[in-house]
RNA sequence: GCCGAAGUGGCGGAAUUGGCAGACGCAAGGGACUUAAAAUCCCUCGGGGGCAACCCCGUGCCGGUUCGAGUCCGGCCUUCGGCACCA
């Protein structure tokens, strides 16, 4: 038995001034190799997803190290948002000593991890010199024109009077209260994420990472192809009052088009009410679906609700149709023109809303419309035959749908169009702790940057953090600071009270880690180029269609504008599945049946820790927490401890070269890809064997304590500094060498008529006569009843007999 | 509804990507040491049959390709994740 507690608190202590684990700008000769892990949010302690989430990450880093690399391996503290300024509601804690003692704390505890950070380049976001530089960038965006301030429907939470963004109200509910978010218009900055996503796109496709991630990202984005086509509109004499541009993925079907359907917030209706005979309902019909919340709009998806405009008609362009036109809640605002031209017989929600409104059918695809509409996910891919459709009848679908999208463009009625469903992002909070916007309002000059020498504006100290009944920041109540003069023309000016969202920190901080104190900079253009991209992030899934389509986006602006040397943020990323409960629920502290890490550590020590979870299952995959089995690691590593007593000999041994070499590839691979479950296997295997022989010798063990170091560093530390007075960290990483792979002979399993029968042993690289012969000496098989056999070399021999 | 991933012993999970299914660990049972317990060590451990050498069955279900399928193809079932009135 060692005594964990003594040993891993020496090396913690020594680990916290490690040379070693320094990153070194420009590196002579090493190879650089950049390693992150999503950085803290400072809102408690650390917790079992952590333990999960940067082992891996950290045993990579050892293991670069050895390998050669300049590795970096930075840590920080994602400081604005929620945690911070709910205990400042609650407790009148002021958020700054709020998310310094946090920060420490987290700190702290990852020490206790036993992980290997470069701490002198810790970053926080909430600092006033990191986030100059989010200040800075949103600069940037503003000069360029990706930032802009609009009055637009936007998610608000009522219990929180704030904007929120699409990815902050995933499900229709509040991220951080889950209450209920309706559809507000309100005074909004955008920035212009939309115009990124074809880049994005392209981004994800480069990333290395799980297919399903991928897939999330590319559901989240939403590209469609389809068109934008015009219909006029006319009144009932059929004189022209307007147009509208409509975006449709199914041109095919133009010609079963019997109305057309508008968003209720459309602005259209203002500019031709004066021919609309039935305004007042119009009002009051948009007046009823505003009130609606967007929850309710989403959970009443079969409910459609409509109201016609009546006097009004829209002209279907390819044959001059003239239909009705409809208000419908079912069409949204802001995706495509917020306008649709309707097919009840092809579109299942245009076919509801048409039975409800006694509209007319037309059909142009073969199938039975009475009871559904038939849809494209079912004429596509059968390519039905065309109906209806004027010279287009008789044609396959997927002919027409080219025939009738070119003869629109001919006619001039429209053109092809790309549509996403990822919008703008929205980019102000109605909060207090986030990043002052750096504009002034000026009545004279209107919005008015600061100057980037005026960078950081501080974030003022205030004493009440709620927002006002009117839903403005509770910035705006702090005076002083709000009046300003306009850096333009000198006059009276007002600040912008809203501050950035928590997500805006995060956006860029792996740049900042290559140049953390910075003040001319975000990073030093020379470093950041040395650095390049992230060759390995590791972290959480949940944030994978917000935090990291915000990071594409931002580089690749910074890129664009050539802050930047580099594109893509990340080479490779790694998402860490969860910890679950005994139950498979997931931990988390609302439920309660979380287990802390620390607790873990005390009890068994951070080693062990370190390997039972990893033990427990694949760094993506989501495992059940349990205490079972860990006494299996434990006497794992009493064993590894014992090792020191059973040195024999000085070299490599004839009777381990062969496990010590395939040690060292399997553990080498799985390092790489993060597959610690297996290469803990490795270890027990080899352990198994050496007490089995009774003896290790000297070279092997310290070959052996290196390959282990990157999961358990603290024990192997240790044994290695008493046999061999020197720092492990000074070593490099043993080298395998392919000829003592494969020993000289082998066990050949032999298969007749492909199911095994019996295994022989046979020299390595044996032909096939010479194994053929060994089976019918062996008697396995007689000669005369072979029909074929089959011999793959070293890998299995297969013969054929007649039943 | 659409998209993605996954289904292997009592349990967590392995399987060099088409070549000995169940590595490694836990739990369980038996044994050794011990006055006893803990710790440690040894043996057994997918199911069924046989005294035995061995034989049959077995990776969610049904079919297929192949000398050979947990792995590939077609069709289902189940679970988990993501998106969801996106025209």
């Amino acid at each position: 038995m060692y005594d964990f507690k003594q040993i891993e608190a020496k090396w913690q202590e020594r680990w916290q001034n490690e040379p070693a684990f320094r990153a070194v700008d420009f590196h002579p000769t090493k190879p650089k190799y950049y390693i992150l892990y999503e950085f803290f949010n400072i809102s408690g302690n650390l917790h079992m997803g952590h333990l999960k989430g940067t082992v891996p990450a950290d045993a990579l880093a050892r293991y670069k190290r050895f390998k050669g690399y300049n590795v970096l391996f930075p840590i920080g503290g994602d400081a604005f948002g929620l945690p911070a300024e709910n205990a400042a509601i609650k407790n009148g804690t002021d958020p700054h000593e709020f998310v310094q003692a946090g920060l420490k704390n987290v700190l702290e505890q990852s020490k206790r991890l036993g992980l290997s950070f470069d701490w002198s380049r810790t970053i926080c976001t909430s600092d006033p010199d990191y986030y100059k530089w989010t200040q800075w960038i949103f600069l940037q965006l503003l000069k360029q024109g990706k930032a802009y301030k609009q009055k637009g429907y936007v998610n608000f939470c009522e219990n929180c009077k704030t904007v929120l963004s699409n990815e902050d109200c995933q499900g229709g509910v509040c991220d951080r209260c889950g209450g209920e978010v309706v559809q507000k218009e309100r005074w909004v900055w955008f920035l212009k994420m939309q115009e990124y996503a074809g880049k994005l796109l392209e981004n994800v496709d480069r990333i290395q990472m799980n297919e399903s991630l991928k897939e999330a990202q590319r559901n989240w984005i939403g590209k469609s192809e389809g068109m934008q086509v015009i219909f006029n509109f006319v009144n009932e004499k059929g004189e022209k009052l307007d147009k509208i541009d409509i975006y449709t993925t199914c041109i095919e079907t133009i010609y079963g088009v019997t109305f057309l359907a508008l968003a209720p917030e459309h602005n259209l209706v203002e500019k031709i009410k004066d021919s609309i005979q039935n305004y007042d309902e119009v009002q009051e019909y948009k007046q009823k679906v505003s009130l609606r919340s967007e929850f309710d709009r989403l959970s009443n998806v079969k409910e459609k609700s409509g109201c016609v405009l009546k006097g009004v008609y829209a002209v279907n362009p390819i044959n001059n149709a003239k239909i009705p036109v409809y208000l419908a809640d079912f069409v949204l605002v802001d995706y495509g023109t917020g306008a649709a031209m309707a097919v009840p017989s092809h579109d299942q929600r245009d076919f509801e809303f048409a039975k409800k409104f006694n509209i007319p059918f037309i059909q142009v695809i073969e199938g039975d419309c009475s009871k559904n509409a038939v849809e494209k996910d079912v004429y596509i891919p059968e390519n039905r035959k065309m109906l209806n459709s004027a010279e287009f009848t008789g044609l396959n679908v997927l002919q027409a749908k080219r025939a009738i999208a070119e003869k629109i463009v001919d006619i001039g009625a429209g053109e092809p169009k790309i549509n996403y469903r990822m919008k703008d992002w929205p980019f102000n909070r109605q909060r207090y702790w986030g990043e002052p916007f750096p504009v002034v309002f000026c009545d004279n000059c209107g919005t008015v940057p600061l100057d980037e020498k005026d960078l950081p504006l501080v974030l003022p100290k205030i004493k009440d953090y709620l927002p006002n009944e009117n839903g403005d920041s509770p910035l705006s109540k702090a005076t002083d600071w709000v009046n300003c003069k306009c850096p333009k023309c000198g006059r009276p000016a007002k600040r912008e009270t809203d501050t950035m969202p928590n997500w805006a920190g995060s956006s860029w901080y792996w740049l900042r880690y290559a140049d953390p104190h910075n003040d001319k900079a975000l990073a030093d253009y020379k470093k950041l180029q040395y650095w390049g991209s992230v060759d390995c992030y590791t972290g959480g899934t949940e944030h994978i269609t917000r935090h990291v389509l915000y990071a594409f986006f931002w580089q690749n602006f910074l890129y664009e504008i050539g802050a930047v040397p580099t594109r893509d943020p990340f080479v490779r990323k790694m998402g860490s599945g969860l910890i679950l409960d005994d139950k498979g629920k997931k931990m988390s502290k609302s439920s309660a049946n979380g287990v802390s890490p620390m607790e873990v550590i005390d009890k068994y020590g951070t080693d062990v820790a370190r390997l039972h979870l990893h033990f427990l299952g694949g760094y993506e995959d989501s495992v059940m927490w349990t205490f079972k089995g860990i006494t299996g690691i434990t006497s794992f590593l009493n064993r590894v401890w014992d090792l020191q007593d059973m040195i024999k000999g000085e070299e490599v041994s004839e009777k381990h070269i062969f496990k010590l070499n395939k040690l060292i590839k399997k553990v080498s691979q799985d390092y790489e890809n993060l597959r610690l479950n297996t290469a803990i296997a490795a270890f027990m295997s080899f352990i198994k064997d050496i007490k089995e022989d009774g003896f290790i010798t000297k070279d092997e063990l310290r070959q052996f304590l290196i390959l282990l170091n990157p999961l358990a560093p603290h024990i192997t530390s240790e044994i290695f500094e008493r046999v061999f007075e020197h720092q492990i960290l000074d070593e490099v990483w043993p080298e395998y060498d392919e000829k003592y792979l494969v020993e000289d002979t082998l066990e050949l399993p032999v298969q007749i008529n492909g199911k095994l029968k019996r295994t022989i042993t046979i020299n390595n690289g044996a032909g096939q006569a010479e194994v053929e012969d060994l089976c019918y000496q062996a008697g396995i098989i007689e000669k005369t009843k072979v029909k074929k056999v089959i011999y793959i070399p070293n890998k299995i021999i297969n013969f054929i007999v007649q039943n």
